[in-house]
DNA sequence: CATATGTCCTGAGAGC
DNA sequence: TGCTCTCAGGACATAT
């Protein structure tokens, strides 16, 4: 987290910044440490300063803002990675100490743009089209598990002995699935998360596809989850609602909503926990 | 090659 | 109350 819908609902919100000049690149000085950008600040602000925002696209679980070129060929690309507990965000962070960059930009409306990170595990790159491509290519990155078919879905990961649970978090494999939308589109699905890939026949594949398009778009709509750390947010004051329809997330110990016998059981699988309902996923 | 594990980072919460 | 400890997990480096 933020997983697919969190950075799609970011997108959403920072494009009003389209069209908008960078006038400037500001790195707040703070106690804490200081998050990875690349290039250096010096050589990142020449390359940004002056130059336009013309979209705003995410790449997996990645913001990609679209700069225009100072000649004549396509222009650098800003790449966010938000981590764990960073936002992409115009106004209102949710704290001042955690803002760790700031685009001021020239918009009457639109002023800035800012990264927030809380936990400092965040990166912000700038790279040319062709760096972006030799560092989030198709070879690093999967499909987007919005775009994705049930067909090349089972193909990318059907040959894994890995547990499926584990597998959906494979960037390589497919873009976009975290820890959280992983158990939810299984328990949706009926599938046990440690089922090996190579046990899973075609109609179970597209039952997890199935899923996996529903519990996306319904996350989406909701404009994420915000979760009881409270770090995620549309701004300050705006959480997401999707947590409020989580059916076996953080829910260790509580009934069902589906079958209402068993209990959520949460395990551990690649040192990240995995929750859901013995009896209705097998 | 595929798969598994360790590391980064901060703040919240538990336990004493 | 204040200290120490553990935990959260996305992506990547390193190990098996």
């Amino acid at each position: 987290m933020p997983e697919l819908p969190e950075v799609e609902t970011m997108c959403r919100c920072i494009r009003p910044a389209v069209g908008s000049r960078i006038r400037a690149l500001k790195q707040p000085r703070s106690r804490l440490q200081p998050i990875k950008i690349a290039p250096r600040l010096s050589d990142f602000r020449r390359r940004v300063v002056g130059r336009k925002i013309l979209s705003v696209t995410r790449l997996g679980k990645r913001v990609v803002v679209v700069l225009d070129a100072p000649e004549s060929d396509q222009g650098d690309r800003i790449i966010f990675e938000p981590r764990m507990s960073g936002l992409v965000l115009l106004a209102d962070p949710p704290s001042e100490e955690h803002v760790r960059l700031i685009f001021e930009l020239s918009g009457k409306r639109v002023r800035q743009l800012l990264f927030w990170n809380r936990r400092g595990l965040g990166v912000v790159r700038l790279v040319s089209p062709r760096l972006l491509v030799r560092q989030l290519g198709p070879h690093i990155l999967g499909p987007d598990a919005l775009d994705v078919t049930p067909e090349t879905l089972s193909e990318r990961l059907g040959a894994s002995r890995r547990a499926i649970k584990v597998a959906l978090l494979d960037q390589r494999a497919l873009a976009g699935i975290g820890n959280l939308y992983a158990s939810e589109i299984l328990h949706r699905a009926g599938i046990h998360p440690e089922t090996p890939c190579n046990q899973l026949r075609p109609a179970r594949w597209r039952k997890i596809h199935a899923a996996m398009q529903e519990v996306l778009e319904e996350a989406i709509r909701h404009q994420g989850s915000t979760l009881s750390d409270g770090t995620y947010r549309i701004a300050r004051n705006r959480p997401g609602s999707f947590q409020v329809c989580h059916r076996v997330y953080q829910r260790a110990g509580e009934p069902c909503l589906q079958c209402g016998k068993a209990e959520i059981v949460r395990v551990v699988q690649a040192q990240r926990s995995t929750f859901f309902c013995p009896a209705c996923q097998r």
